[in-house]
RNA sequence: GCGAAAUUGGAGAAGCGGUUAACUCACUUGGCUGUGAACCAAGCAUUCACCGGUUCGAUCCCGGUAUUUCGCCCCA
């Protein structure tokens, strides 16, 4: 036997049911918003993400699983999908086809070296969305709402979209400065990490959990007040917009995000259930001013996008009871009840299926009770005995399982018996319906 | 990376320094030889995550390893 490698784990089955629900129904969103599939190589060069990530960003000093490949080349398996994502728009030059924006999305999975726990693994999925060539704030907006309606179409109810304005360039550099000036006076009094972020990214220190270190954040400089003229006119429509489109929003002056590579809005989702859990963000994203000139594109281009991570939502959705009963269910289920039978009983089964009945055969040699047994395991409608009396005849018996009752049938009339039994079954739902 | 706890069949789970490792569910077979339930009977861990140590004897005690879970950190 061999173990797992830590912090993966097996998709497999009923749990698999789940991540293809919760990728699709992302996906339709995202293809109604008129994005376009975008797959990106699990593999990049490990510089693409020092420079997009960013050298002091958590993922890159501590979290990537980077190797030299037998080429002696520099590789990492990605942490995040977004810098692939830029370098694939602008390696195949479609900015420079003035087909802005760009709108992308994606799907797979990525790795980061962290403690596990439950929801969060090394080898995870993300789904998300990038939309390059933002010259509007409104598109700052659909990305959010984009976001916002994947969630709400999944369950989710009581989302909070918690919000903030890192400013452009100037604005930062700015802020920058005038909160390292600050700090840098309570700096001693501060925990180690801090002192790490002061030198790394000050930004950061903002979000810090130590609760003596909050205190000395709590007077420090606010971004707002250094917002220039244009990132607050920006903000102020977005949150105008968001207004008007009911999404609620809590404006978290101390959000951040640890990715380096966020300019402007940033924003994340937080969930609490109705029995009052509080499951914190389920994903997050922003605006980015500089990423893709980082990357060697064009100047000037700017981008906005978000990512969730499939594990965690199937994990909160898990323990929220927000999955609906996945209905698999099983057309026919053909069962020879005779070894001797079972060449016939494929050609049927084959049969079936080309007609589009999902359908399955029973070659394990069981007794008629077992094949049952396995046939309402399968969630089946229709059991099809093939014994003696039908071999002989040329027919076989067809067993509605949900109304047990059963009929013996010409093969060659089989396919037209079940349609006409399904063409019945549509209209009693119909007028099911109707009443 | 730091701190803590866990690991017994397919699943849940009891157990104790001494060899039939309880019980429940699931599953298999038969009673019922061609019909789903119930019932009854039988079967279903030479083995308690792995490797060492202590011991006459270890699933149990000790040490190490692996994995998982929880907290910190961070994030999705």
């Amino acid at each position: 036997m061999f173990n797992l490698v830590k912090g993966t784990h097996d998709v497999i089955l009923s749990e698999a049911d789940k991540y293809s629900y919760i990728e699709q129904t992302f996906i339709q969103v995202a293809e109604f918003f008129n994005y376009k599939e975008f797959r990106t190589p699990i593999i990049e060069s490990s510089e693409l993400f020092q420079r997009s990530v960013g050298d002091s960003s958590d993922i890159v000093r501590k979290e990537m699983y980077t190797f030299l490949d037998k080429g002696d080349r520099s590789i990492t398996l990605r942490p995040e999908l977004t810098a692939g994502i830029i370098r694939s728009i602008v390696n195949n030059k479609l900015l420079a086809l003035g087909d802005i924006p760009v709108k992308a999305y994606y799907v797979g999975p990525c790795f980061r070296y962290e403690r596990p726990q439950q929801g969060r693994y090394r080898q995870f999925n993300q789904f998300g969305i990038e939309c390059v060539g933002v010259v509007s704030p409104y598109r700052d907006v659909e990305v959010i709402s984009l976001c916002y309606y994947g969630l709400k179409i999944l369950g989710f109810k009581n989302l909070k979209l918690v919000i903030n304005c890192l400013g452009d360039d100037e604005s930062r550099t700015n802020y920058k400065n005038v909160l390292r000036d600050y700090f840098a006076k309570h700096l001693d009094n501060m925990c180690g990490d801090c002192k790490e972020r002061f030198k790394l990214n000050v930004l950061r220190i903002l979000d810090c959990k130590d609760p003596s270190d909050q205190e000395i954040v709590k007077n420090a400089p606010r971004i707002e007040d250094y917002l220039t003229p244009k990132s607050k006119e920006n903000f102020d429509k977005i949150l105008k917009t968001l207004d008007n489109l009911g999404i609620e929003y809590e404006i978290d002056r101390n959000l951040v995000r640890g990715l380096d590579y966020y300019s402007d809005v940033v924003f994340e989702f937080h969930y609490t259930s109705s029995k009052g859990i509080n499951y914190g963000a389920l994903c997050g994203g922003g605006h980015y001013n500089k990423l893709i000139q980082e990357i060697g594109g064009p100047k000037d281009i700017e981008g906005c996008g978000f990512a969730i991570g499939i594990e965690r939502i199937a994990s909160v959705m898990n323990d929220d009871n927000l999955f609906a009963d996945i209905d698999e269910s099983l057309d026919c289920y053909v069962m020879p009840l005779d070894i001797s039978y079972q060449n016939k009983a494929i050609e049927i089964a084959t049969t079936l299926r080309l007609n589009g009945f999902k359908s399955d055969v029973n070659l394990e040699g069981k007794g008629l009770k077992g094949m049952l047994k396995k046939a309402l395991k399968f969630n089946t409608k229709y059991a099809l005995i093939l014994g003696e009396d039908e071999v002989n005849s040329n027919k076989i018996v067809v067993k509605d399982l949900k109304e047990e009752k059963q009929e013996s049938i010409e093969l060659d009339e089989l396919i037209s018996y079940l349609d006409q039994k399904e063409s019945e079954d549509c209209e009693c739902h119909h007028h099911q319906n109707e009443e």
